[in-house]
Parts: structure tokens; sequence; C-alpha cells
DNA sequence: TTGTAAGCGTTATCAG
DNA sequence: CTGATAACGCTTACAA
């Protein structure tokens, strides 16, 4: 008994019930399914027809089989950062939203010996069809590589262009910080503390870097005692910013290289009874939620991350029946500062 | 030509290699695979060695079409809270780590007509081996129904027990709020404001059931003019809170539903030019990671978001090769008053 | 432009 | 307890 004559009408119907009800083959069905260019437009038109009546939806599990290939767009991440995760997703999903492709979201342990590993066996066995990465893995080129090997298409997201336009989507960060630098600078600030962001973090250097250009351009001296170094979470932030405020004289001003370290230093201020603005000023960088929530609202350096991710997923589903467009996206995101309230003259 | 006799070597072994290295049917090789309880010991020595050895993996694809579901758990929400959402992400991963099965993420809209039938769609194509549903819409009865009818598992986050343990895992917002508030009236505080969480939320007629419930204990009456509503989010906090401190004679201490709302709230105070906790006291709700990063720390309820979390996750897997345990997961869990910084006696 | 046959890698059925 | 054979629903050769 052949396995294509199923008896119509019961349960979901398949790619057979469209092909005996269209009077074609079911590879014509198939050929309509993907678009296919060598296609009768009358057969098409009458499949289209048959599928929108019936409802069918082709079978993403069969599919997959079949290419070998999976309608599922991976993140993978291992990001400090929550809102950070949550802004692509956010990003991400809305792109993905109306096509065939869903979104699995895979943390892996950047610390960990097997990372690359891991996310091999993952890739391998998902066969995904394209991943995004968040910084910091996104920095490691073995990944991109072995996602390259596995013929599993990927976009980067990070702070600098690591890679191909296709395959990338990025801030400038330096350029950002060194805006937002000069902005305390112009203020009147000349002690200006830097909670830099952990080692190994392109981020972390760029923004460094940023801050280091605006005092180079204002002529000012890095006095070692003003920076420290944080891992972009809020306690470290906290205690960079004890450390900071001990140092005598007193910086005036601090940036910190996001927002959570800036909450974080903004707290050492309250406890050590300083007003924040009049005794301190303090920028941060991310613009996430935090920021516009603790008081005084945080002066910051906003990156569009949403839009980034948007891009991302665009990038990912390029080329596919799903691509909503066929301009490509933008690979450089420019950030802005945003003027909230933690910033003054020094007084 | 048997499909079955691929040379070896070449790519990722099959079930076929497997079966042929072993010198059995690849049926039993299922069986090994699925734990099937009829297999002699020593069969299944032998098939596991070569398993190892070999690292062989079974193919998810494959599988799922054979079995029609897919080794995926689904996060299907409309939560306006994205503290929440990432912490209930970190508790599933992490019980999904190690595991054969992979997380994805699926918003909905529940203002949406279509909204059962976006989600019904969806489980159709995917296939998904459970999902676990977040307030509000995991209160919705027909989703649960479609959930069955579907032969999906599934298991509700919410704030009281509305279904059965196996498809359950609750907090218990009300008591806990009860217990916050006392907290306030135990502090001398008398004039007690509420932000209430948005209308078609269990959760928020939970929690102003529970500080209704602390106001009668103590013998106070509930003014109408200290009872505000808000979505549960930072701009509706803010506004209820102005709204409150506006009324006359002012609230001493405010009770929201929620920490983003509570934060509202604390800006409000704020920008009036009042002190918190002098002023004004102030309690959350969540605990999410805004309470600890604002000035002053934020008194609120912690309720074990994570924990629940891994709680359902472990339900859905529950029966299967993955489960960790044999133990049913518990389906009440407990709040605490987290007290930081944020109360006060009113002077 | 369309159809036929043979997979994709697993599990279910049912007989031994 | 084990194995042959037929699904699962789709796609890729390769013909026609």
């Amino acid at each position: 008994m052949d396995s294509d004559s199923d008896s119509p009408g019961q349960g979901k119907p398949t790619i057979n019930d469209i092909a005996r009800l269209s009077g074609v083959s079911k590879k014509t069905v198939s050929r309509v399914i993907n678009r296919s260019p060598l296609l009768n437009a009358e057969t098409r038109k009458r499949v289209d027809d048959i599928i929108r009546e019936t409802g069918y939806v082709p079978n993403p599990q069969a599919r997959a089989l079949a290419l070998r290939r999976n309608f599922l767009i991976g993140l993978v991440h291992d990001n400090p950062n929550a809102q950070t995760v949550l802004g692509v997703q956010q990003g991400l999903l809305s792109v993905l939203k109306g096509t065939e492709y869903e979104l699995i979201v895979r943390p892996v342990d950047r610390g960990s010996l097997s990372m690359v590993d891991d996310v091999r066996a993952f890739l391998e066995r998902q066969r995904l069809h394209g991943i995004v990465l968040l910084p910091p893995i996104s920095e490691n080129d073995d990944l991109a590589r072995l996602c390259d090997s596995l013929g599993c298409r990927y976009v980067r997201m990070g702070s600098a262009l690591l890679d191909v336009d296709e395959r990338m989507v990025a801030s400038n960060d330096r350029e950002a910080v060194r805006t937002a630098v000069a902005h305390l600078i112009a203020a009147g600030h000349r002690r200006i503390g830097l909670i830099e962001g952990p080692e190994g973090f392109r981020s972390a250097r760029e923004r460094r870097d940023g801050f280091g250009e605006a005092l180079a351009a204002a002529g000012l001296a890095l006095d070692p005692a003003l920076v420290t170094r944080g891992n972009y979470r809020f306690e470290s932030g906290l205690a960079a910013g004890r450390q900071l405020l001990a140092a005598a004289p007193r910086p005036t001003a601090i940036f910190a290289s996001n927002d959570e370290m800036a909450a974080g230093a903004l707290h050492a201020a309250r406890a050590a009874g300083l007003d924040v603005p009049a005794d301190l000023s303090i920028i941060g960088f991310d613009d996430t939620a935090i920021a516009a929530h603790i008081w005084p609202p945080l002066t910051t350096v906003r990156w569009p991350i949403i839009e980034m991710a948007k891009a991302a997923a665009r990038k990912l589903l390029a080329g596919t029946v799903d691509a909503q467009t066929n301009a490509p996206d933008a690979t450089l995101f420019l950030s802005q500062l945003i003027e909230r309230a933690s910033v003054a003259p020094p007084r």
C-alpha cells in the first residue's frame, strides 16, 4: 500500500492531500511552497488556491529532515546584561513574527573550555537556519569559523566591525563614549573617573578607548587612580564607585561602561552622602530600563539594540522566502547621548 | 539499493551505523535510545558502548517526524514585565540544560482576538513537547483546553491555583501582600496608598485582596482616594504616585503591586521633594533587579520566580528520559518580604 | 514545465 | 526480547 494514498479529511492536510486535490504531483506542490521559478503560472495558482482553501501548512519537521535544516533561528549568547538580551530577543522576534521561523534561545558559558564544542554539538543537532551571536562571544572568531564549517549562517552583534556586512551588525561605541565624555568635559569636569568593563570584552576596550580619546582631545591626562574595572554588573559598579570616591582629590564625574555599573556607582555616592549630580556627575551606557528608572534619571548612551537585532534577523533571512525586502540592511548603527539629570557642572 | 546500507564513516553516525556496528537491528538501537524496559541487559550494554564510542546522537528532526512531537519546550507569554520573563527563561534553561530539549520563545498578543488561534497554529506547526504559560495568559482556560485537545503538555504559572498540580506552579501573592502591608501597619502607618495592577490580571486581584485583608485585619478602612491602578509599567507607577501624593491628607506609605510601579512612585515622591522613606514609605512586589538597584533600595516581596520556572520545566519533563527525579515538584511557592531601606515609621 | 523514485533518520506495528 | 517492514511528510535527483 502506497504511503501517499492516505484517506483525506482526517487530521491536518499534507502535501499529498494538496497534490491529489489539485491534480498535480507532490513535487509540484513542493515547488509552489518553495517558490520555484520554473512553474507554470496557472499550475501555481491552482495549487495556491487549494492550499489557501484547505489551510494547508507544510510540516516543519518533515521539511527539516529532508532539507537537513531547521526553520529555527538561534540566539546564542553569554551576555551578562539581562536587558540587552531581552532587547535583542524583542528585536529578533518582531522580525520573525509572521515568518515560518521560530526563535530558540541558547545560553552558553564563555568561561568553559568546552564552549566551542558545546556550540558545535548544539548546531550539529539542531541544524538551525542561522544564529545570532551576542557579545562577548560574538568576538570569538573560532565560533564564526565553526558556523561556517557547519554551514550555519550567523550574524554577529558587537561594538566593532569584526566581519563582513552580511554577518555583522555593529555599534560605534568608541565614538559614542567620546561624545559622552566630551559632554562631561564641556560641563566643566576635569577629574573624571572611569569604570571599565571586564577584560576580554571588545565593548569594554572600545568604550575605554573612547574615554581616553575624549580626555586626550581636551588635553587632559588620564589619572590611573581614576580608572577602575567592573564586570558589567551592579555590584561591581558599587565597588568601583566606592574606590573612585576614595581617591583624593575626588573625581567630580564618573563614566561607567554600562548602566548597571553606573547605578552601582550612584549607590556608592548616595551611601557616601553625596548628591548626584551636584557633587558627582555620572554617565552610563546602554540606556537599559534602569537608566530612566533610577533617581536621578541617568544620562547615558543609547545604542539602538532593538533595531540592530532586527537587522541581524533580516540578514539571517536574506535570500529566503521570508525575506521582507531586497535592500541590504545597515551594518553600522549610531549611538546617541541621552541627556537626563545625572550630569551637572562641578561645584 | 537499501537505504540503510550507507557507507559508514562519513558525516555523523546514524542509527544504521550503530545498528551495523553492534550487530543488532535499528529498532533495537531505538529501544536503547528510548530506554525501553524490555531489553536484554547485555544487548543494551553492547549498543550503549558503541553509541558512546562513536559519539552517536539521535537526529532530533527525524525523531520529531516519526514521533509527531518535537523536543522543544515553548515559553508562550504576554507578560509586561521584562525581568519576570527573563527570570523564567533562566529557570527553564537551567533545567533544560543537559537534556535533549531546547527552549523556544513565543510572545503572543493577549489583546488580539486571534490570540488563541495564533497559539493553536503555533502548537499545530511546532508540535512542542510542552509549553509554559505565563501570567496573564496562563489564567486563560481556553488556552489550557486548547493545549489539552492538541495533546500538548503545559504548565501554567500564576498567582493562584488554577489547575491540577502537574500543570500548575503558583505563588501565594495574597498572603505575601498581607504580610507586607501588615509590616507597614506595624511601623505605624495608617494612611496607606495602593497602586493596583491592571484589570484582568489575577495577580492584580490577589495583591489587591491581600492589601484589603491587611487593612481589615488592623481595623483600618480603605480610603478610595488612596487606591489607584497602573499597568505594571514604570510610567503608570509614576502617574499613580503623583495622584496618590495629591490626596489630602497625603498617605504616609504606598504599596505598589510591582517593583516597576514602585520605582515610578518613588520618582513621583522625589520629584515632589519628598524623602523616601522619611516622608513616604514604599513597598513593591517581585524583587526584580531594579528593586535593589534604585535608591533607596526597595523593600519588596520576592517570589521565587526562578525556582518556580525550574519546577515548571521539571513538571513538563516528568515521565521522560530526561526527568531528573521521580519526586513530584512543589506546586505552591511561598513569597517572602525582603526588607531594605524604603520603609520607616511615619513622622 | 512536470512527474517518478529514492531518500532524510527515526519510531510503530506486528510477527517471530 | 528482537527484527523486518512500513510509515512520518517533505525534498532532491533524474527523467520525461
